[in-house]
DNA sequence: TGTTAGCACTCTGTTTGGCAGAGTGCTAAG
DNA sequence: CTTAGCACTCTGCCAAACAGAGTGCTAACA
């Protein structure tokens, strides 16, 4: 069950057809604009062919053809040919970046933004986990007695807070005690291991029968319990969804952008499409177990710092996208929020590389 | 030109019927329907002078009425009664805030989730102004060499923080100091305040001379300079518009939902609501100067901590709305919200005003 | 054996005319 | 001032008709 160089062809012409037009495409269309030398007739015994094989299907008798979701998958797999993301657009898309410069939060939002509006799609944007970064700074206030904010500060300069209930009220000198102990403590550690290493360090003896270190442990611990688990996701361009003719329909509309209100689905969505090893991943929406999402498909990247995959990017949209003009411009602002991101100390051409004291 | 009583029942008779159906309602209904015993006929009468008078319009001629922009604003400011909301309803709404304790910020976004479900549109809530709470707490993290990130946090537990490029590279030492000495200058002093304090105390001839004080200074300055400004605002429910049916038409939608996604401008038309002295405010769209805002409808209320206003909740949606249901739920909601916000150390005068029956 | 022209058939979308229903304004009578 | 009655108007819906797009099949052709 082979496709043939020109059953690719014309399964390729359907695809592209549709995706321009948003319509079935027929026979005609596909022998008349497609530079294939053969008549309707021929092309529509392919066009059956490949409708029995699953990768085409018909709305109804005496309609064009539109692309199953194998059909997609198929193309994108291997028909699409992906290029490089031209130097003009890519001057512009550096450009959409220059403006401003700010917290890590607002280069994160304003990448969410810059992808909504090249794509012409929705962007969205999986903050980095804590976890994938390293700790920089822990600080208590006492907000009222009993009640405390813990604010984290990672290297990468998220910040997060949450406010603690606890049972004894602590004086603000004391917690000053714990934070001081704390940034000593974690400098530096890895986020993913600062629990490991609260624990290894409740078990040293000196540790144990110290009041004041024990004590911020444990509340360093309940603290990062909460900031580590926290996941959060940025979406822009809500509207651009509402531009696609397929979602002119208000219910259906509805039903999707509710399912982006609970961030939790898109986030589980996102997580899938995080794997380091492939520069570009698409989810198309039956393959997700996102009921309310079926109609619509995922153009995601991962973006680094240094090595180390920090996060998400990508763009959504129906599943009818221009996948050729779209995945070049979510690899590259993949790879220059990575480059805006790259730590200047760590970077060995860069300049010279301060220790903090 | 002044409306009988008779006129102003007609008026509300049209206006709800408006309200329930979304359609015009003729002279036959209202005779029927809402117990003024008089005909069809004689209705037909009164709504045409209503017509004239600018409170009524016909969709097209054999239409029934819908009611004007003017006509509205007239039944919202003398004919509607306001009640108090339900018994039943206040513990429902209550027992939503109960869930989960969290930061400021969760209590915020969760008020907006509240004023969404119960009133089934979009509920939308204004971040306290940081000049309108008082200082507590300011930090200063060393990120990279000359980049220092601010975090300050006010009396009431909002956490804000901003980056800023520093000529000099300062050591982490050194900001600290900076810190432990503004932490203790502006304890407590209101953040609208904090400005002129820092002017004053930089004509300080003691600190005019000490190179680490005028240091903090100006550091701190540019960072409230930033936090001072912004203004934050969370909405929640979009998707409840689309279940309106005036909202059925995707296009006149997607320009509505555009307006919201550039948050300025609902920040500009709940900043015009920010009247402490009045309990509910009610904003036509046509009223806004915000064009694309023209067809729906706000209803906000302030919501305090102690006397001061802090920022304001709300609700948006269509302009036919159910007001008479909407606004105790608003209301409600903004001094439950207060309740909550009540600081317990300043609030000994226990004034719980919403008491009812 | 693969390709093509021709033809009958099917399904959609749009237009047209007709019709019922809702609602109005006006007039004349109570 | 109120009301019954009536002619009129506008909408929404339905059905029928029709053009257009596209298909599958068959038979002829290279």
């Amino acid at each position: 069950m082979e496709l043939s160089e020109r059953d690719q062809r014309v399964l390729e012409a359907v695809i592209s057809g549709y995706i321009r037009s948003g319509e079935p495409v027929g026979s005609r269309t596909v022998s008349k604009h497609y530079g294939l030398n053969v008549s309707s007739a021929t092309i529509r015994n392919i066009m059956a062919d490949l409708e029995d094989m699953g990768f085409l299907q018909q709305p109804h008798t005496s309609a064009g053809r539109i692309p199953t979701d194998k059909g997609l998958r198929f193309y994108l797999d291997s028909i699409l040919k992906i290029r490089q993301l031209e130097k003009r657009q890519q001057a512009l898309i550096r450009k959409a970046f220059e403006t401003k410069k700010g917290d890590i939060d607002d280069l994160l939002r304003r990448t969410s933004q810059v992808l909504s509006r090249f794509c012409e799609q929705a962007g969205v944007v999986l903050w980095p986990r804590l976890s994938a970064t390293r700790f920089k700074h822990i600080e208590f206030v006492r907000l009222r007695p009993r009640q405390i904010l813990v604010i984290l500060i990672s290297k990468s300069g998220l910040v997060q807070h949450t406010l603690l209930d606890w049972e004894e009220d602590l004086s603000q000198d004391d917690l000053d005690k714990y934070a001081r102990y704390l940034n000593e403590l974690l400098e530096d550690v890895p986020l993913a291991e600062v629990k490991d290493r609260i624990l290894r360090e409740m078990e040293n003896e000196k540790v144990l029968f110290d009041q004041l270190f024990s004590q911020a442990l444990e509340l360093s611990k309940r603290a990062f319990q909460e900031a580590l688990e926290s996941a959060d996701v940025h979406i822009e361009g809500h509207t651009q969804l509402l531009r696609n003719p397929e979602f002119a329909d208000v219910e259906r509309m509805r039903r999707i952008l509710e399912a982006f209100e609970d961030k939790t689905r898109i986030i589980r969505l996102l997580d899938k499409a995080l794997d380091p090893e492939r520069q570009v991943q698409i989810v198309l929406g039956t393959e997700s177990d996102v009921n309310e999402l079926q109609e619509i498909s995922l153009i995601s990247s991962p973006y680094r710092r240094g090595e180390t995959v920090l996060g998400v990017l990508g763009v959504i949209g129906p599943m009818r996208m221009d996948y050729s003009r779209i995945i070049p411009i979510v690899t590259f602002t993949a790879s220059l929020l990575s480059q805006l991101l790259a730590d200047p100390d760590e970077a060995p051409s860069g300049e010279g590389a301060h220790e903090s004291s």
